[in-house]
DNA sequence: CTGTTAGCGCCTTCAT
DNA sequence: ATGAAGGCGCTAACAG
């Protein structure tokens, strides 16, 4: 391993003065521009490469991050994927190293919390929905000095950093994308009560823009996150006589179980209702008709937590971004060929 | 931070017994039960947790470890989830760190090469499936010191230990699972010459076992990696005249394809044919019929691989090992009274 | 049983 | 324009 004071030695100077030219920190100091080259150059020619340890000793800085996440969720979402892949691209960047974990319960946040330690790394990054409640595990964190940045929906508190999706453009986005594909009675799936959801909200902006009526019976809710119901609801937003021409689900897996049991109703997708989901996950192109989805460019908004992050390593005001979300459009959503069919009544 | 000489200061004592007991290592040492309790004690109390750096600079380990990935291979396979999961859960065991890069071509590996420095690592695992040559690197890399551990299908070289799917195994798994579900022709689709496939020999073998003649007409060879050509080949074995009752595919997404010719063309799943694919991918939860799967046990190996890096880290000889695969079985292999999805809905 | 010392490789202040 | 010195936190010889 060549070090700085083999250079030093081959060309006869000072550590100091190597170590100046090298890091480009010349302080007080100046050089022969001449002399300069000739250090860089045998720097070069040996391969130098700086102890990454002894730099952290002396800068107090452990040039690695914390990387949590939260594995609830279903699995195949490709979202832990983009995330990682997000995360890792911004890191090379610097040669900066992670500690990643996943945890999904609280016990098993226990590892991460032992491990955000400014002896060990000089931040955290922690993503994902968590449906137990982090702050405090995040305020004993920040209590060690260890600054925080999450990517969340909604920013736990003001002082943490967040990069979250704008979710009212979620749903404004995916019934928009909808009515521009000839769609005049899209329906919504969700999960929590309209009042409270933001997707609804866009929904419904969507529709106002396009004076379509909001009609409740187009308004789809689930009990639960699980999937099992879903076939029913279809059933039943069929069985209600409302016409209607086009879904918005909350997720692609969703998405995926909705167009299965539209096609076995004798439904035509996109002919008779177009379909479209969120997350823009791998499940997207495997579906016998390949699903349009809302995609929260997760990798875009990992590379964005972690930048978010170094900015408060380096000391800057926290800052809270919402990422506006995007749409991929494909089959499930193309636009009808003739014309605009009327909504057919089920 | 709360460093050894606070608490050596503390308690009146001197910094390297200090060290000595929370290291665990006394050398020519000895210390008194009592003295030594007070110091782990004090050290919990205040928190103590070792300076990885200033460790790092002592003893030239860096603490971290680099995991570089090959992209290559389809995506929502799951792979690079399952193998990171693998990795990370064996790195937290030591809290040792890691650098994480995806690379799919060549030039992608440079920064990879940039990073493969005992100052900044103490060793690297390569992972995926490349297309292009990575030995010369590897080599690079080695003749760095930097030790290397590979997760692929068959090993680089001698010296680089290598955690490999035992792929006889898995077409004879596969192959085995659709006899012991009550198939007496089963067909195997594959894309390389049937005298280099290791699946091919296991899938022969395993119809040997149940006294189950070859077929050339039961194997469909694909000229490339695309799945576009899959529902020919499906048609052209229906067409053949040739009865199959089971289908091994080379990977889920293939089984995907298939199952949707097969449908498609009034073939029951399973009743009719019953389908394997490999991978143990999310694909196989997705599909209308639940696609059974040989799973590469992608996580087990993948923490296996780091350990077999630990191993040449400390100094012990390489080894290669294999591991066998295992059968997740689904819908798509049921025994055939249970009911299967009516073709016609798609 | 306990303490002293030197040094891992790098960076920065201060002196020359 | 260059160099000397001290120290970041920890460890392991070696002396007491």
């Amino acid at each position: 391993m060549v070090r700085i004071s083999d250079i030093a030695e081959d060309l006869g100077v000072s550590r100091s003065l190597v170590s100046k030219v090298l890091s480009g920190k010349m302080g007080q100091s100046t050089v022969r521009p001449e002399l300069a080259e000739r250090i860089r150059a045998r720097a070069r020619q040996l391969g130098y490469v700086p102890n990454v340890s002894a730099k952290s000793l002396f800068t107090g800085r452990q040039h690695a991050i914390g990387v949590f996440i939260s594995r609830h969720g279903q699995p195949g979402s490709g979202l832990v994927e983009a995330l990682i892949d997000g995360v890792s691209a911004e890191l090379a960047k610097t040669q900066q190293r992670m500690i990643l974990q996943f945890f999904h319960d609280e016990p098993d946040f226990e590892p991460c919390l032992a491990a955000a330690h400014r002896n060990l790394l000089d931040g955290v990054v922690v993503a994902g929905a968590p449906y137990f409640d982090l702050k405090p595990h995040l305020k004993t964190i920040l209590g060690r000095g260890v600054p925080v940045a999450t990517m969340f929906d909604t920013p736990v508190s003001p002082e943490i950093p967040n990069a979250g999706i704008d979710q009212t453009e979620v749903g404004y986005a995916a019934t928009r994308h909808l009515v521009e594909r000839g769609c005049r009675a899209p329906a919504l799936v969700f999960i929590s009560r309209p009042e409270v959801n933001l997707r609804y909200a866009g929904y419904c902006r969507a529709l106002k823009e396009a004076g379509i009526p909001l009609r409740s019976e187009r308004l789809c809710r689930l009990r639960t996150y699980e999937g099992a119901k879903l076939p029913d609801l279809v059933q039943a937003l069929i069985a209600s006589g409302e016409p209607f021409d086009g879904i918005v689900a909350e997720s692609d897996r969703q998405s995926a179980i909705i167009l299965r049991a539209l096609l076995g109703a004798g439904v035509r997708v996109p002919r008779d209702v177009k379909l479209i989901g969120v997350d823009d996950a791998p499940v997207c192109e495997f579906s016998p008709v390949h699903l349009s989805s809302v995609s929260g460019q997760d990798r875009r908004r990992a590379a964005l937590t972690v930048r978010l992050l170094q900015e408060v390593i380096e000391g800057k005001p926290p800052r809270h971004v919402l990422t506006p979300p995007t749409v991929s459009a494909r089959e499930s959503t193309a636009a009808s060929d003739v014309g605009s069919v009327a909504p057919s009544a089920f």
